[in-house]
DNA sequence: ACTGATACTGGACACACTGTCCAGTATCAT
DNA sequence: ATGATACTGGACAGTGTGTCCAGTATCAGT
């Protein structure tokens, strides 16, 4: 047995269980949803279940790391094209967050936000990372605090974004919202009503 | 038996459970309260409990709305005393945030983020309110995402500054979140590092 | 195909918390 | 003093968690 690699039986059950949170979680919200829930979507006994992950959030991270290989590949393209002005993250996000909205909707939606901190925390690390290239590399309070309110905004605009029978396409509200974060409130509200 | 009045027994009771609450949730974090909790902490019969409220989430926003009164009181003078530019909402907040820190530390902080619905909302309309005095009430679509904008910028900073063993006073941290909300991240980053 | 190792299963278990109910007791307002 | 109302403690069923185990299925290597 190589010890680097994974039983035929592991992986699938594993798949089984990350796939019928994701189901789960899109369909009712992270919280509602119990271990036996998972297993019996995912056809698996739930004994099984603890010999894998020790408890719900322990899939949730799986989970979610998992997912993130995905839309990091395409992160190692994106980084070259980054325009002059503005965020490289903000628009494909936006745009994968159009594309997966019923899970969105169950995670951050209703009356809990439920958005779980890894998916915040790879936010905050290309918010600062290129906040931190604006600047130079001084790393100080200020370019923190920057980061905070950026991530912030970001996530709750998209929030409510994602919570509307939303008209603005991904392109609209990434262009909204970067306005806002480069310039400031006052340059998105004083003006008239003129998005393109 | 005058109908709007209340019976002396039932305030102490309510105000008893209230104030467990309140200690509790500052001192290990709101999910991590059960019911039991709370009625040992306040010395009150377990079924007296649900006598009042109908589970933990209703004794939260019951106790929520309390404690806003006091806040809305003080609400009444600043709203003459609003500055030409910036939010008058947001300096007051960072102090009582800082009085609170404990109880701001246990709902916002470590792994969940809890900051309950009641204070959100509370925040977002004072938000949109002055937003709305800014552009005059036109009320459109920018007018909703600035004010998300804001809102989720403001609970993001303020978690990350009770967080830190902040250095920054409240004046401080307003201020540089007010510059941050109204001239954008370009005139925060891009200058040198100058607070006053 | 055989075999030892490993994974899955279903069921039982103790535990913790919830929400309801009730009879007994204390406190209220008049 | 008295009738109304609130509090109490304990019992109850229900639900979810996490652990354990003996039986069964599936794996990888020879």
């Amino acid at each position: 047995m190589p010890a680097g690699s994974i039983d035929r039986r592991v992986a699938r059950t594993r798949s089984r269980l990350q796939q019928a949170l994701f189901r789960l979680t899109a369909e009712k919200g992270y919280t509602a949803i119990t271990v036996e829930d998972i297993c019996r979507e995912a056809d698996v006994g739930r004994s099984t279940f603890y010999t894998h992950y020790p408890d719900k959030d322990y899939l949730r991270k799986a989970t979610i790391d998992e997912h993130m290989k995905g839309l990091q590949a395409r992160g190692a393209e994106r980084h070259s094209q980054r325009n002059a002005k503005g965020f490289s993250f903000s628009g494909p996000v936006f745009e994968h967050a159009l594309a997966t909205r019923e899970m969105h909707r169950a995670l951050m939606g209703g009356k809990k936000r439920e958005m779980p901190e890894e998916i915040r925390g790879w936010i905050s690390r290309q918010v600062r990372h290129e906040l931190a290239n604006i600047q130079g590399d001084e790393g100080g309070v200020r370019l923190e605090i920057a980061t905070r309110f950026i991530v912030g905004a970001f996530f709750e605009v998209m929030h409510w974004w994602l919570e509307r029978d939303t008209k603005l396409s991904p392109a609209e509200i990434d262009q909204i919202f970067l306005q806002l974060a480069f310039n400031g409130v006052n340059a998105v509200i004083a003006e008239p009503t003129r998005i393109e």
